[in-house]
DNA sequence: AGCGATGTTCGCCG
DNA sequence: TCGGCGAACATCGC
């Protein structure tokens, strides 16, 4: 489920379950979704703790004694923090077990998570080339982003380098708040369009992160619960149009949202 | 039973 | 060089 509210979520959660115990052992049951050999993992868990973590963008940094364990989680990645033994959820794909017979796995179900190991949090973000955090940013580090940026603006949203963790729904709710035309061309808003998208984007995270990426029942005058054909616009009843760019498929509302600007 | 899915990456092309 | 596009990855629920 992860954009960047789902992450914010089980970093809630990894930090409320997981941390401060000794890791005693770690099962890896698919090994696809490991960026490194499970030798590798092992030798820099097994015998620590997870001290604290840090999320940046779609990305969850989990600080060992030193290093970093970095989850990914695709579009199917969850975790769960469990005790017995029969309990261990479906689609489980690398389980961390712990002193006090707690595990915490990390499940995926289509295999497009990842699991990494980094040095250094500055090291990784700049290996994977990530923008500034959607949610973090400062309204100078989003005007920095937007320097010498071109195209359109759901691809921009959706651009990790640019800034990182806003995903394919998110994008389209930030977009209809703003009454942008997916396609419109970034470079022809004027200081105050920028400034209210850059509100925009931090509200609606922010209510993203308030329901804990709960997709399935948001307020009506939201685009998430419209987000299918036959809908109607919230706002204006105009109907919903879906179109495809790059290969993802969004919605918007032709009347709220007009070409041009 | 086929289609579609909240993500990332890579190669191609303009 | 950058941006848009499409495919590839892999799996399962609807």
């Amino acid at each position: 489920m992860p954009e960047l509210p789902e992450v914010e979520t089980y970093k809630r959660y990894l930090d409320g379950t997981s941390l401060n115990q000794i890791i005693i052992s770690v099962k890896v049951i698919d090994n696809r979704v490991l960026n490194i050999d499970e030798s590798y993992l092992r030798k820099f868990v097994i015998g620590n703790k997870f001290k604290s973590s840090i999320r940046h963008g779609k990305y969850l940094l989990v600080n060992l004694e030193q290093d970093y364990l970095i989850m990914h989680f695709g579009m199917t990645g969850d975790l769960k923090y469990y005790n017995k033994k029969g309990d261990e959820p479906k689609f489980s794909k690398v389980i961390f077990h712990f002193e006090n017979d707690f595990n915490l796995t990390y499940t995926s179900r289509r295999m497009f998570g990842r699991i990494d190991i980094a040095e250094s949090i500055e090291d990784f973000i700049e290996k994977k080339n990530l923008g500034p955090d959607a949610y973090k940013m400062s309204l100078e580090e989003f005007k920095g982003a937007l320097k010498r940026r071109s195209g359109i603006a759901k691809n921009l949203l959706l651009n990790q380098s640019f800034v990182a963790g806003i995903g394919n729904i998110y994008s389209d709710e930030i977009l209809f708040k703003t009454k942008l035309y997916p396609k419109t061309k970034i470079d022809t808003l004027d200081e105050s369009k920028i400034h209210e998208l850059f509100t925009n984007i931090k509200e609606v995270l922010q209510v993203g992160i308030e329901r804990k990426g709960d997709l399935s029942n948001y307020p009506n005058h939201f685009l998430i619960p419209h987000r299918k054909k036959d809908e109607h616009c919230p706002i204006c009843n105009t109907g919903i149009e879906r179109n495809e760019i790059s290969g993802r498929h969004g919605f918007y509302c032709p009347n709220c949202q007009k070409k041009s600007p």
